[in-house]
DNA sequence: TTTTTTTGTTTAAACGTTTAAACAAAACTA
DNA sequence: TAGTTTTGTTTAAACGTTTAAACAAAAAAA
C-alpha cells in the first residue's frame, strides 16, 4: 500500500516545520502567518492531495467525532429508518456513525458497547435489550455520554428519548371500542422491556375504562425474537376461542407484519370479520388490502432529538433529559371507520 | 471525563515497563516472560478494567479493523438487509462497520468515501451511484481495497459481487409470457446504472425471443430517487393505453412497493385484471393480497461473498474477482399459475 | 574459571497529529 | 541607541500503543 501523504511531506516540500503546516491547514494563529508561506502550504497540500489522518488527530485530541448506535436489528425497518435519520443528523453535527445490532441479547449489546468504547466513540445512542440495566450502569461508569432511544428503564436516572406508549395504546384501543369491538385480542411480547409493557397497560386500561373485562385468553405474548410460527399459533388460538375475538391489536411492526401475512392466507376479511390495529407504521400499513389503522411513531423526531441530546451532552455535560414524544393514531380501513388523523 | 486506564497505569502499579505489559497482554514473546510477573500484570489489568485504546493501536499498527459500507439508503430494506449480513460476517472476521447512505448522489458518495478514507478504514464495500466511475478510479489510486456490491461498471477492472440481472429478468418475463401475457409493461429507472439497464435488457430480449414486438409505450422509467407520484403516473399511463397492458414488471422493490400501494387503491384484481412480476423480495411479497411472483436475490450470499472477497484483498492483494450470483424466480399468486420455485 | 548462550526485562523510537512554549528577527518606543 | 513589543516560525512534548534493539543477570558450555 502506497504511503499516505502526511504533514511531514508537505513540510519538507515547502521547507518549513510540521507545526506551521498544521497551523495553516487548521486556520489557527490567524493573521500571524505570512500570506506567502500560507499559500504555498495550501497549494502543496492540495497538489499532494493531502487528507488528515483522523486516527492520529483523534489520538491527540481525544475526540473521534464518532457516535455509536446500538439497535435491535438494523435489518428491521424500524431500526433502519431511525438509523438513517440519525446518520443524517449526525452528519450535520460532523459525526460519523458506527452501528451494531444486539438481536435483543445482552451478550451482544455488551460486546458491541465494548467495541465502541474501545474505539473511543464520543457518545452512544442505545436501544437496550431486556435486562441491560447492568450494562447501562457500566456505561455510566465509563463516563461516555449516551442516550437511550425507544426503550428505557423506569428506575434508572439516564437520558432517553421514547414515545408515550401507554397513552398511544390507550387511544388506539379506545378507537377500537368506539368502532364497536368488544373482544379485542392483543399480540405482544413476553418481555420485561417497559415500553412494551406500557403498550399492554394502555390496552388493558382502555378496555377497563370502557367497562370491558379483559379476558386473559385475549392476551398472547410471543418471544421477542419471534418467528412466523409463534405469531400464527397465537392468532389461531385467538380465533378458536369459544367467543372469538372481533379485533386484534398488534403491539409492534414485527408481529403485525408476520400476523397479517397469516391473516392474508386465512382469507379473513378485514375489517368485516376482524378489525385490526397495529402499533408502528411499516410497508404493511398501505400494502395490506385494507390500509391499517395504526399508531404512528414520530421516528424522525425521535432520531433527531436523540442526536441533539447527545450532542449537547458531548459538548457540555448536563442534567438528565427524559423525553416521551407523542405518537399519533392514524385511522385506516382496517377498523372500518373513516380515515382521519388525530393526535394522541 | 475520568481518565481512562492505559498500559502506563498498569506498568506503574506493577512496577515494570510499559513494553512488558504490552507483551504480556498481547501474548507476544511467549515463554520468555516469568509466570509470576505475567500473572501480576494480567490481574492488575483485570482489576483496573483495562481496555486497549484502539485509536492508539491503529495509529501504530496502521490497521483499524474497520470496513466502510456505502449503500444507497440504509432505510431501504434491500440495503439494510445486506448491511445486517455484512455486519455479522464482518464481526466474524473481527471487523467493525461504518455505514453511509449515498442517496444515489455522486457528491454524497464522494463525501462518504472521503470520510472513510480519512478514518483509515482497512477496506470498503461500495454500492456506487450512477456516474461514480471517477470516484472508483480515485479509490483505486488510494490503494485501499474495495469491492463493489449489487452494482458494477462493465468497463472497469474492479472487484464486484452482483446478481445475474439480465438472465433473471429474462426468466421472469418469459414466465409472464408462458402465463399468457402479451402486453407486458415495465417500470424501471431512468439511469445509466448497468444492473438496472440489464433488467430492462432481459425484459426486452425475453419478449423478442417469444415473438412479441416491444412497444416503446410499455416502458416507463422513473427517476432513481422517485416518489409515489411518478410511479402512480406511470401505472396510470400504462393502463390508459389504447391496448392496455395485461402484466406489469417492476424492476425493483422500491417501484414495486410504491406501485402496489397504488394498485391497491385502484381496486384492480391481481392476477385477473393484471399480472405482476417484481424484481426483489420485500414485505410486499407476502403482504399483498396476491403473493408476488418475484425474482429473489441471494442477499445473504451477496453480503457474505462481498465481505470474504474484501477480507482476502485486505490480507493479500489478489487478482480481480467479478462475481454474478444467480437470482431465482419465486412464483406466487400474482401471475396466476401454481407456486413453485425454480432456479434461474 | 572464563566464555558463551539463554532468559527476562527495559530503552527508545515510531505512528501523525496538536499546541504550549521558545526563539529570532523585525518593528516599534523611548 | 538601547529597550520593548510584535511578528513569524520552530522546538519539543504529548496522545497510547508496538516492537526492534539493547542490556543485565542467570545458566550452560568450555
Amino acid at each position: 500500500m502506497k504511503k499516505k501523504v502526511s504533514l511531514k511531506d508537505i513540510a519538507q516540500k515547502v521547507g518549513v516545520s510540521i507545526a506551521l503546516v498544521s497551523y495553516v491547514l487548521n486556520n489557527k494563529k490567524q493573521g500571524r502567518i505570512s500570506e506567502e508561506i500560507s499559500k504555498k502550504i495550501r497549494d502543496t497540500a492540495q497538489k499532494l492531495n493531502y487528507r488528515p489522518n483522523q486516527i492520529a488527530k483523534s489520538l491527540k485530541t481525544n475526540k473521534t467525532n464518532t457516535i455509536g448506535l446500538v439497535v435491535a436489528d438494523i435489518a428491521n425497518p424500524f431500526s433502519s429508518t431511525i438509523a438513517r435519520i440519525i446518520e443524517d443528523e449526525a452528519e450535520k453535527n460532523n459525526y460519523t456513525v458506527i452501528v451494531g445490532s444486539s438481536d435483543e441479547k445482552e451478550e451482544r449489546s455488551k460486546r458491541i458497547i465494548n467495541v465502541m468504547l474501545d474505539r473511543q466513540v464520543d457518545g452512544i445512542i442505545f436501544a437496550p435489550a431486556a435486562n441491560d440495566q447492568p450494562l447501562i450502569e457500566y456505561l455510566q461508569k465509563s463516563k461516555v455520554p449516551f442516550v437511550l432511544i425507544d426503550r428505557y428503564f423506569p428506575g434508572l436516572k439516564v437520558n432517553y428519548v421514547a414515545v408515550n406508549n401507554t397513552e398511544a395504546s390507550f387511544t388506539g384501543v379506545e378507537h377500537l371500542v368506539m368502532a364497536g369491538c368488544r373482544r379485542i385480542g392483543f399480540i405482544g411480547f413476553k418481555t420485561t422491556l417497559s415500553h412494551l409493557q406500557d403498550r399492554k397497560k394502555g390496552y388493558q386500561s382502555a378496555l377497563k375504562k370502557n367497562g370491558i373485562t379483559v379476558s386473559k385468553s385475549w392476551i398472547k405474548e410471543v418471544p421477542i425474537d419471534t418467528s412466523a410460527e409463534e405469531v400464527k399459533e397465537a392468532i389461531k388460538a385467538l380465533l378458536a376461542l369459544p367467543e372469538p375475538i372481533d379485533a386484534l391489536f398488534f403491539a409492534s411492526n414485527k408481529v403485525s407484519t408476520l400476523g397479517l401475512k397469516y391473516i392474508n392466507r386465512l382469507g379473513l376479511k378485514v375489517p368485516n370479520d376482524l378489525k385490526i390495529l397495529s402499533f408502528d407504521q411499516s410497508d404493511a400499513t398501505d400494502l395490506f388490502y385494507a390500509t391499517l389503522t395504526h399508531i404512528r411513531q414520530p421516528l424522525d423526531e425521535m432520531g433527531k432529538v436523540a442526536v441533539q441530546t447527545l450532542v449537547e451532552l458531548m459538548t457540555r455535560p448536563k442534567k438528565i433529559t427524559q423525553i416521551h414524544l407523542p405518537a399519533k393514531l392514524v385511522i385506516g380501513q382496517s377498523t372500518g371507520v373513516n380515515t382521519i388523523e388525530q393526535p394522541v
